[in-house]
DNA sequence: ATTTAGACCTGTCAGC
DNA sequence: TGCTGACAGGTCTAAA
């Protein structure tokens, strides 16, 4: 669900919150959202750790723990993170509706109120207050606090590693788009020889990482390239604009705090504004902003894609 | 060697 | 009201 802006948004909220707490102790409540080392070496390793610095590569979410540890964190499709203040509860019994899943679920937590309403407030005016979180990780923070990694759907991971083996935890992973070592040359040596669709290319990690669907659609809007183009019959003059498309849509969409439109929060709970500022994704049947043509939806490798017949064209060449 | 369908998971929403 | 199918910010793996 998060891609590189959700992930930077939060990154930036964690890095002025948590950077010097110490995690006192950690409680998992599924499993497998642990995908390195096992559950028991996670635990062991992870209490009594101090947060060092908080960074972000591609996707995930990098936290650094004294000792030359990290946590790395990758949400998927529903993962969020939330901090709770000192002073909440966190409500282990069980709703009624989640009875007859406790058996293949486990428990899922869900906030309570605060018993004296402390900042940020928007957890506490949330509408979500009261809702299931779905929590399948809570770190506890010697201050009091609680760091909760919700996540529905369960695909999110977490993993410890040793600072060393960085290359190994994040392997596979390409450039970073918002650095000043990402140009456009760069990026056309990339789509140099791949043959499947951009809107593909563009979604390979290994090519540029961070990007997913939204902002792949987005990107590809501005630079009026039909998503089924073949990423190596793009022109320079096309590669140039797509780079600063990619550019562009990221840091805006940084700047309106991510997009939600659905479940995406950041770390008080509160919603990404971005989505007020899409142009294509999730906007078929919609009017493009440049020419007014209705903007369609089409499928391509299983995934949604979403363009301006008229400004991105096929054009065969 | 690539492409593609399936797996992993659960919630929500539209339509009948 | 209830059921069914489509769809959702991602990525890995097995089969074609």
């Amino acid at each position: 669900m998060p891609e590189l802006p959700e992930v930077e948004y939060t990154a930036r909220q964690l890095r002025s919150s948590i950077v010097g707490a110490a995690i006192y102790k950690a409680h998992v409540f599924w499993e497998r959202t642990i995908g390195y080392p096992d559950l028991d070496t996670f635990l062991i390793e992870v209490s009594g750790r101090c947060i060092e610095a908080v960074r972000r590569r591609g996707k995930y979410l990098v936290v650094d723990l004294e000792g030359d540890l990290f946590l790395s964190i990758h949400r998927r499709m529903t993962g969020n993170l939330l901090l709770l203040p000192p002073g909440w509860e966190v409500d282990t019994s069980l709703r009624e509706r989640d009875a007859a899943a406790w058996s293949t679920r486990g428990p899922s937590f869900f906030a309570a109120s605060p018993s004296t309403p402390t900042s940020p407030t928007s957890l506490a005016s949330s509408t979500d207050l009261g809702k299931n979180w779905y929590c399948r990780v809570c770190f506890d923070l010697a201050d009091g606090r609680r760091l909760l990694y919700i996540d529905p759907r369960k695909f999110g991971r977490i993993e410890l590693w040793s600072r060393d083996c960085e290359a190994v935890a994040f392997k596979g992973l390409g450039p970073e788009p918002l650095s000043t070592a990402f140009r456009a040359e760069q990026l056309a040596q990339a789509l140099a020889g791949r043959k499947s669709s951009i809107k593909q290319v563009l979604l390979a990690q290994e090519v540029v990482a961070g990007i997913g669907n939204i902002y792949a659609d987005e990107a590809l809007y501005y630079a009026s390239i039909h998503p089924l183009r073949r990423a190596d019959s793009l022109r320079p003059a096309e590669i140039e604009l797509l780079h600063e498309g990619i550019v562009a849509v990221l840091t805006r969409a940084i700047e309106h705090g991510g997009t939600t439109f659905s479940g995406y929060r950041d770390l008080w709970g509160e919603a990404g504004d971005n989505f007020n500022h899409v142009r294509v994704y999730q906007q078929d049947g919609k009017p493009c902003l440049r020419c007014g043509t209705l903007v369609e939806r089409i499928v391509i490798g299983q995934r949604s894609a979403h363009f301006c017949p008229s400004c991105q064209k096929l054009t065969l060449e």
